[in-house]
DNA sequence: GCACCCTAGGTTGCACACAACATCGGGACG
DNA sequence: CGTCCCGATGTTGTGTGCAACCTAGGGTGC
């Protein structure tokens, strides 16, 4: 008893997610419906829900009797994303002072710093581990800010991991920066000063615009 | 030929969509795919895949094997909803003010002052043809914005229609003052003023919210 | 009288078959 | 030599059948 949870539309919806995310389908590949069935050994059916809930999510992108490409995101398209984000997450972020309890805290905070001890300049440094405890954090914090309106509109535009594929993209200072901004957030939680947290959260998003959309 | 898409998914999802924005189909309702699927004259598989893009975008709920349900929005809901307007739409609404062209303003003006005849108290008065006239300035606005993240952000999330179904909750100097939003939206367009055409959008949005949820 | 089980009905989930459409190649014509 | 047409091929779109599952109702044992 594996565990699987047996529905095949979520094991090929979390496949293909999976595979657009970590870069095993390049941006503006083509996702075939029977190349993708045959693959996970399902039927079309579950592999065509499947993309149909990717496109929503913008993953992919569908077109009539021509099929799924995975979607390219232009640097304006870019751009665009971070005005969202820095609309929204910053918001999320002061809330998250509100309803945050010590352990989601202390949870909070052992992530950032195992980011911090990831992403110290030397031989232990893995930048690549970085990109799953980083969407980890974030995603925690948007859940703490017990909003499910603001978090829908988030995930249905910036997929976190499309755009912060890696960091290697930093460089070190700006890396430095961004690491710190996660422990100094949970100091402001910790603080219970939503204004602070989210002043943080602002300048960890400008951090990261810059480095990867480039000067505005 | 009268121009049917043809693609019978599509006339599902548009079907399903007026249905429910229309109010059709109440909140809670239970949406049948075998029932759905012989009013449309279709078979279930466009039903389906209609259903599971509804669902992407929270118009309708899926439990497995206990099938689709029409979404019912809390008053928490429509609170976290406003939210997500506030911090997206005065942002989309001052960026029109950068792209709009003379013609795009002529018609958001039009736009506005239609409604506020047909808002006027009087025989004239109809208030249900608001709901439409409402959602095309609110769309029409957006797509000014230039802006395809933020739209699709937007979209996820606030389907103005379920939101504002009705313009009968408003008192009499509610629907004025919304009225004279538009109005003072569009002259502030065309001063090129982007922070006053979003600070009026602000006002717009805290005037419904007061109407629709209540006091905070 | 109450709790439990078990069966029957109805619904969704998936697989498969066929039809409609888009693309790409060769061949004929100008 | 270039252009247009047309068929071959592979893809997606839709219809249908069956299996799995959830839910409700009656019956039985305590």
């Amino acid at each position: 008893m594996t565990s699987t949870t047996a529905r095949a539309s979520e094991r090929a919806l979390a496949d293909l997610r999976a595979a657009i995310l970590d870069g095993d389908l390049a941006a503006g590949a083509h996702v075939g419906e029977v190349e993708t069935a045959e693959r996970l050994g399902l039927s079309r059916t579950p592999v065509r829900e499947a993309l149909t809930r990717l496109a929503a999510e913008g993953l992919v992108e569908l077109e009539a009797h021509r099929g799924a490409r995975v979607t390219r995101f232009s640097r304006d398209d870019l751009d665009g994303i971070f005005d969202v984000r820095l609309a929204l997450e910053p918001r999320a972020t002061a809330r998250a002072a509100t309803h945050a309890t010590p352990a989601d805290l202390d949870a909070l905070e052992a992530l950032a710093r195992r980011m911090q001890e990831l992403g110290a300049p030397g031989p232990d440094q893995d930048l690549d581990a970085l990109v799953d405890l980083n969407r980890d954090f974030h995603a925690r914090l948007l859940e703490l800010a017990h909003a499910p309106a603001l978090a829908a509109a988030l995930a249905n535009v910036v997929h976190t991991p499309v755009v912060t594929r890696t960091f290697r993209a930093y460089d070190p200072a700006s890396l430095a920066r961004s690491l710190a901004h996660h422990v100094e957030i949970v100091a402001a939680l910790r603080a219970g000063d939503g204004d602070w947290a989210g002043a943080v959260m602002r300048c960890h998003l400008g951090n990261a615009r810059a480095v990867m959309v480039g000067p505005r």
